[in-house]
DNA sequence: TTAAACTAATACTAAAATGGTGTCAGAATG
DNA sequence: CATTCTGACACCATTTTAGTATTAGTTTAA
């Protein structure tokens, strides 16, 4: 079982990479060659980052990518969210329909409590403080 | 992004209908018609229930399984990682040859204090608290 | 003005994890 | 000895994750 997933990992990995860089923009090539990503596979996550407003991006030669926000403003929990989606718990907490003892279940109080810390401890976890 | 899968789910609310009943054998059958699973399936995570010396079988007519624990000391981390295997952060940080900035990760760090939590709120739940 | 170096967008394939089914053998019981 | 169970697996389906490729369009610099 992976709390995070490779996209994740690389997305994390390739914006603290770019901010070391300042206001340049850097191809996601070089990243990918820095960071032993695959290229196409960077790429990809990073026109995610980009529709997110977390990276601008210019094209044509010289183009690139480069922070479009502080990173102290980005959250893991964004990230995880971005490319693991929602942290759910099990399907029969998620269709009410389906599960018959839903409103008693103990074990949804629970994880609801441990997803709350979940939250609090990577989720919270801002990118300025993983570089 | 799930934290508990089907298998783990079923192996809990088959768990709790064995609570409730004592020391008689109940077949997966009746098990799996009460609790809405698929009987081949909850027959598959029962032998690893009973492998794990969590629940006893009795084969033959008649037969069927009952716990063989005090639920008090089944923990949730138990079947989580007896069916979806041990929480592990991302690759990076377990194949340690792989990763070109591990030993400086700030967000290895991060993860596993959620991780040492998570085992905290989930994990360490006991059986007997669900049901 | 055109080749090179980029991004945009998206379709595609591969591999792994999860969910679910089926079968055949053997044990207990009535 | 038929029935009702488990044991032990092999098998298939679906979903998620990982990774590749392709075609189009933008910018720059020689
Ligand atoms: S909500 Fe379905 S078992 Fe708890
Ligand atoms: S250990 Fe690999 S990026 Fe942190």
């Amino acid at each position: 079982m992976k709390l995070i997933t490779k996209q994740t990992d690389y997305a994390v990995r390739a914006l603290g990479y770019l901010s070391g860089r300042g206001d340049t923009f850097i191809s996601s090539g070089e990243i990918a060659r820095a960071e032993n990503i695959p290229a196409s596979f960077l790429r990809r996550i990073m026109q995610v980052l980009i529709k997110a407003g977390i990276v601008a991006a210019r094209e044509g030669k010289n183009g690139g990518v480069r922070l479009a926000v502080n990173p102290a403003t980005v959250r893991m929990i964004q990230l995880i969210e971005l490319f693991q989606g929602k942290i759910e718990l099990s399907d029969c907490m998620v269709r009410k329909d389906i599960c018959p003892n839903r409103r008693t279940c103990a074990l949804r109080t629970k994880i609801q409590q441990a997803e709350r810390r979940l939250f609090q401890d990577i989720g919270k976890t801002r990118l300025s403080e993983l570089i």
